[in-house]
RNA sequence: GGUCUGUUGGUGAAGGGGUUUAACACAUCACCCUCUCAAGGUGACAUUCACGGGUCCGAAUCCCGUACAGACUACCA
């Protein structure tokens, strides 16, 4: 019986060849360097902090060369598919600004030319691979069940030998085509395997973008290329759907280092071109214990990438963060070119640290800050609209009712060369501008005083404030006049030098007056600019406010 | 067990044989500025690059060994 045979009794519905995928997936015209690249994952629903940073390069990288960036899913592990997987990757993908050229953008649709994109629509491909392998006697069908596979790992195991199905090991291999038609046609439960042609004793080097020059044995190992479930395995689909989808750029996890071998040798199978290869350090966070261990989708809340888009980091900072951890160089450009954006910035691979990097949340809310800071207030405004109509909605209403006012609040120390960083997140700012809406200023406040904390003393100040001193009208300079001369009228102190040098000659200075005024209008000792705040309550909200405490 | 990879301050890291007394950034601390806070400014923070050998006039940088960590070693991706 021949390869021929066998294979088309194996696949009897295989029509098409490799020949006829070739013209239906043209290489692309793309100009010169351009990079194809992909994000592939499985779709177990979220996207992964260290998934995103490899979507993240994976994106960048066609960017800057004019190439394509597509996203393909891999479902062909029915085990990995949860319920509405894909669509939770297109959404977490769509919240970080990643866009995609090509590939599934819907449950139900696909855009590009190089589709399907989900790899459980392009079993008749597989196949089609498949198929020529065992018609070049480069594949067979195998029919170890679990039991002797693991029986083989056993012996293996005793023997201290290399763990696998390999030479001797490999049985089915050694079966006549007779024999394998003859227990196909029985019934015999089977999958097919590549014989390997490689030699564990010979080298094979992989040029890895991130790691430089990396030496293996190569693969002798007859891998599994199709399950019983007639779908491929990983290695298999991936190198029939990197070739067919014109792939260049490999870029992944480094979990996959390990098989690039088997990779490179299926290439070298079919005779096409393997794409370039970038194995991407793990992140990787500091446990309660104080070791390292990889970022857990399940035991970090900041893992998960929707937790961002939840607390209202800005996508912007996120993308900031995952480039200062994928180019080592890029922060220092950021900060010489502030008015330059991360499009602008050409990622080079060399520059990537090639150990897992550490996942710093506190350095991301720090970028966060800093970029916040620099928006306009108008541009703050909205993102917070948006953000809370989504998880605050009361917030919400208030915001759209106070749209002027809610602005101006926003715009308190902003448009000056260094502008006030408070906000690390939308999420945060309510609890910055909360006391400025007397929709939140009522019922059981709790003050913080200073050092004043006497009633009577804090009634004779606000009262002589009100009364005498305040004026909706005066300038910045003016009002704070006013507080010193409230002050001196007092006996407190209004020179803060003089106080520091001599604090016991006085009952308490300017700030301590100031400290009362501000923790009666806000509740809060920390607030931005007092005179700005007063300003916008206004003379009949302070008064109001200040009604508690004058007796 | 086998195969790969990595290890520079609290963190991200630069540097790949000699102008490095190890850059820069985040964090921390101190001081300054200052009506509070934030910001900003100034300074402090690794006598040393996991450890042990070797090569060399000279090593964080090259070589060997050890330790530790991670990945892979599935009809998972």
């Amino acid at each position: 019986m021949t390869n021929k045979e066998l294979a088309d009794l194996i696949f009897p519905n295989v029509t098409k060849t490799i020949e006829d995928y070739e013209k239906i997936y043209p290489k692309r015209d793309l100009p010169e360097g351009a990079v194809v690249s992909r994000f592939a994952p499985s779709p177990t629903g979220f996207v992964h902090m260290g998934s995103l940073r490899s979507a993240f390069i994976a994106k960048k990288v066609p960017k800057d060369t004019n190439g394509v960036f597509f996203l393909r899913i891999e479902d062909t592990d029915g085990a990995r598919t949860v319920e509405n997987g894909i669509q939770g990757i297109i959404d977490d993908l769509k919240n970080f600004d990643i866009t995609i050229d090509e590939g599934v953008i819907s449950q139900e649709e696909q855009i590009g030319s190089y589709g399907p994109y989900i790899q459980s629509e392009r079993k008749e491909i597989y196949e089609t691979f498949a198929k020529y392998l065992i018609e070049q006697g480069l594949a067979y069908p195998c029919f170890c069940s679990a039991e002797e596979i693991d029986e083989i790992r056993k012996m293996q195991e005793l023997n201290k030998e290399r763990i696998g199905y390999y030479g001797s090991y490999a049985k089915c291999r050694f079966l006549t085509n007779e024999e394998r038609a003859e227990r196909i046609k029985r019934g015999d439960p089977y999958i097919i395997r590549l014989k390997s042609p490689g030699d564990f004793n010979k080298k094979i080097v992989l040029n890895d973008l991130v790691r430089g020059k990396i030496e293996f044995p190569e693969n002798d190992l007859d891998i599994v290329i199709i399950k019983s479930d007639g779908l491929p395995l990983y290695h298999f689909a991936h190198l029939v759907d990197d070739h067919l989808m014109r792939t260049t750029h490999v870029i992944r996890g480094d979990e996959w280092i390990s098989s690039t071998p088997v990779h490179l040798q299926l290439f070298q199978v079919f005779g096409f071109e393997p794409p370039k290869y970038a194995h991407l350090g793990t992140v990787m966070k500091v446990d309660e214990n104080g070791t390292r261990r990889k970022l857990s989708k399940r035991k970090d809340p900041e893992a998960a990438v929707s937790y961002y888009h939840q607390k209202g980091i800005p996508v912007e900072a996120v993308n900031l963060y995952l480039m200062t951890i994928a180019n080592t160089n890029f922060e220092a450009w950021w900060d010489q070119n502030p008015t330059l954006g991360i499009d602008d910035f050409k990622f080079d691979f060399k520059k990537m640290s090639v150990s897992g990097s550490l996942f710093d949340l506190e350095k991301l809310l720090n970028i966060s800050k800093t970029y916040i800071s620099r928006l306009a207030a108008t541009e703050v405004y909205n993102r917070l609209l948006v953000w809370a109509k989504e998880y605050d909605s009361e917030f919400a209403s208030i915001l759209e009712k106070y749209k002027d006012y809610t602005i101006s609040i926003l715009n308190i120390e902003r448009e000056q060369k260094k502008p006030r960083k408070d906000y690390e997140s939308f999420s945060t700012i309510k609890n910055y501008i909360w006391y400025m809406y007397d929709e939140y200023f009522t019922g059981d406040l709790e003050y913080q005083f200073g050092k004043i904390q006497d009633s009577e003393e804090i009634s004779r100040i606000l009262k002589t404030y009100i009364e005498k001193y305040y004026d909706y009208n005066d300038d910045k300079e003016t009002w704070f006049n006013k507080v010193k001369e409230l002050s001196k009228e007092l006996g407190y102190c209004t020179d803060m030098k003089e106080y520091r040098a001599n604090p016991d000659n006085y009952p308490g200075s300017v700030a301590d007056i100031s400290t009362v005024i501000r923790v009666a209008t806000t509740t809060s000792s920390m607030t931005p600019d007092l005179f700005e705040i007063l300003r916008l309550l206004g003379k009949d909200r302070i008064q109001k406010r200040f009604e508690k405490f004058i007796k």
